[in-house]
DNA sequence: GCACTCACG
DNA sequence: ACGTACGTGAGTGCG
């Protein structure tokens, strides 16, 4: 039966089934629990006892593919179910709602999705078993929805006018920005166009292309070709700049207050469970893991997010260096497990190896350098990368890599020892058991194979710290649930989480987030650190 | 709908 | 002699 709109309704259909839903023996199997869990909250009924989620069981056997139900009806089940679409017609403003689909169309509907759903469990769940994903699934990926659902539903108070205000100031540089561009160019283009901005300065104004890379027959005009050519010629800084803004306004100041849902007040950003193949989340409508903080004018931003009401504030966590700290741990590398352990900070430690000077002797050029082939480690990338990186000559960056591989051998193995096992076994693994298959790893194609290599060094290392916070997450939630705290958790950011605490709650929660952080995953060689900020805004906090 | 660009970790 | 450094999402222009 549909569940009317009128909402008195609606509620005494669902209280009806709320036994059911939480019920702590009878168990739910379904495909993206989340989405429900959520609906049912919105009718004060959570979601209880075991469920069984298809979305997640695929999520973890084959992390690369599309999870969609369509998608696995099709490819496992040979069957095409009946489109959402077809029902209700395209996404966007036209599209209809399910109420108005005849009864027996959504019988149809309703009964085909239910039976995809068991015969997708039914074929999953070995798929789970045979790959030791088991524990993965029902201690990490299961009790994480709940999670997310109350982090979806709790959402963040935005300040509206605060970014109204700003978004004046911003259009103002911009106009002014575009007149200063336009007068230097001496005609008129769109600089919002990288077509146009390419045919502008290389055609008509005859700037020597620094011929980087041409794409498809266009110019490239991104951020590392025009601050090159920005020394010379004023008008790339100001083009830049122009984008810089340009993206600013649309993309965060302009675009979040109209994401404020109108009866909660707050933004109730999605976060993703089965789109990064690492093992991360992923954020959007709006995508609130890619705020600004790297710049003045960007980070205005994070002060438009803001306690709930003048009795809480912003509390931000965030683990320090945990990917370094990680690859640690895995490799097992002592001179890199050691410099944690001495609490010295890793980049400054590594370039004291690599240029062989004291630790106080370290320029901060040395430490810049150490800290960029730090992340080229983390990322797989070879001499060639790092060169264009730091802006040096491939066999300067060689000879860095020799070097930073003499001080950390034990890295080394690690890099060599994993592609390795990938070649062997078909796929790596985190330290909880997270898999990703690499079918590349073999490729007579180079490049998919590097590609291949590159993941197979980076997966366990971005997937384990993806485990360590799920974990974190779930054990946080628990606590807050057992201490009866009013305080919610409102963000997690791959590293972050952060929280909007009830002052009067702030020092007892304190220590227990900072506790459920470091010891998520228990008995780990390296240290883990967590620092903490509060503030009465993001900025404040981080 | 894709390419480009750029925001984050 | 190179070749996209790993993982994402969103806005814009343009065909």
């Amino acid at each position: 039966m549909p569940v009317p709109a009128e909402r008195a309704e609606a509620e005494a259909i669902v209280q009806e089934f709320k036994p059911l839903f939480e019920s702590e023996t009878i168990e739910k199997i379904g495909q993206n629990l989340k989405y429900d869990a959520i609906v049912l909250k919105n009718y004060g009924v959570e979601l209880g006892g075991p469920y069984w989620d298809t979305m997640l069981a695929h999520y973890l056997w084959e992390p690369d593919l599309r999870h969609n139900m369509n998608f696995l009806a099709e490819t496992y089940l040979q069957y095409a179910p009946v489109k959402i679409e077809e029902l209700i017609g395209k996404k966007g403003v036209n599209q209809g709602n399910m109420r108005d689909v005849p009864l027996e169309q959504i019988k149809e509907y309703a009964a085909e999705d239910a039976d995809i759903t068991i015969q997708l469990r039914d074929f999953l769940a070995p798929k789970l078993n045979d790959n030791q994903l088991e524990k993965l699934f029902r201690e990490v990926e299961t009790p994480l929805v709940k999670v997310l659902a109350d982090v979806e539903y709790a959402g963040v108070r935005i300040n509206p006018h605060f970014l109204m205000e700003y978004s004046g100031v911003l259009a103002e540089k911009i106009v002014a920005l575009e007149e200063k561009v336009l007068k230097q160019a001496g005609f008129t283009f769109n600089i919002a166009s990288p077509k146009q901005v390419g045919e502008a300065l290389f055609d008509q104004m005859k700037i020597p292309y620094p011929g980087k890379k041409m794409k498809s027959g266009q110019y490239s005009t991104d951020e590392e070709i025009l601050s090159e050519l920005a020394l010379t010629h004023p008008i790339c800084a100001d083009i830049l700049a122009h984008r810089g803004l340009m993206k600013l306004k649309s993309t965060y100041v302009d675009a979040l207050p109209t994401m404020i849902n109108p009866k909660t007040g707050r933004v109730h950003s999605q976060f993703n469970q089965t789109i990064a193949a690492t093992g991360r989340l992923s954020s959007q409508n709006p995508n609130l893991q890619n705020i600004p903080i790297r710049t003045i004018e960007g980070r205005e931003v994070r002060k438009a997010f803001i306690p709930r009401d003048a009795d809480h504030v912003l509390l931000s966590a965030d683990y320090s260096q945990i990917e370094l700290r990680l690859i640690a741990e895995i490799s097992g590398d002592e001179a890199m497990l050691d410099a944690f352990q001495k609490g010295l900070d890793i980049h400054t430690a590594t370039a004291a190896g690599v240029y062989g000077v004291p630790l106080d002797q370290v320029t901060s050029d040395q430490r810049r350098a150490a800290k960029t082939v730090n992340f080229s480690i983390i990322y797989g990338a070879g001499a060639t990368n790092l060169s264009n990186q730091l802006g040096i000559k491939r066999a300067e960056a060689k000879e860095l890599i020799e070097n930073y591989f003499k001080q950390y051998s034990g890295l080394k193995k690690y890099m060599t020892d994993i592609v390795e096992f990938a070649r062997t076994n078909g796929y790596v693994e985190t330290l909880l058991g997270r898999r990703r298959k690499l079918r590349d790893i073999d490729s007579r194609n180079g490049m998919m194979r590097s590609m291949a290599e590159r993941i197979a060094i980076n997966t366990p290392i971005q997937g384990t710290a993806a485990d360590l916070i799920k974990v974190a997450m779930i054990n946080i939630r628990e606590a807050l649930i057992a201490g009866n705290f009013q305080s919610k958790m409102i963000l997690q950011v791959h590293d972050e989480l952060v929280f909007d605490v009830q002052k009067d709650e702030l020092e007892r929660l304190k220590p227990i987030i900072f506790d459920k952080m470091t010891t998520a995953i228990p008995n780990l060689k390296v240290p883990i650190l967590v620092e903490m900020g509060v503030g009465e805004n993001w900025l404040e906090a981080h």
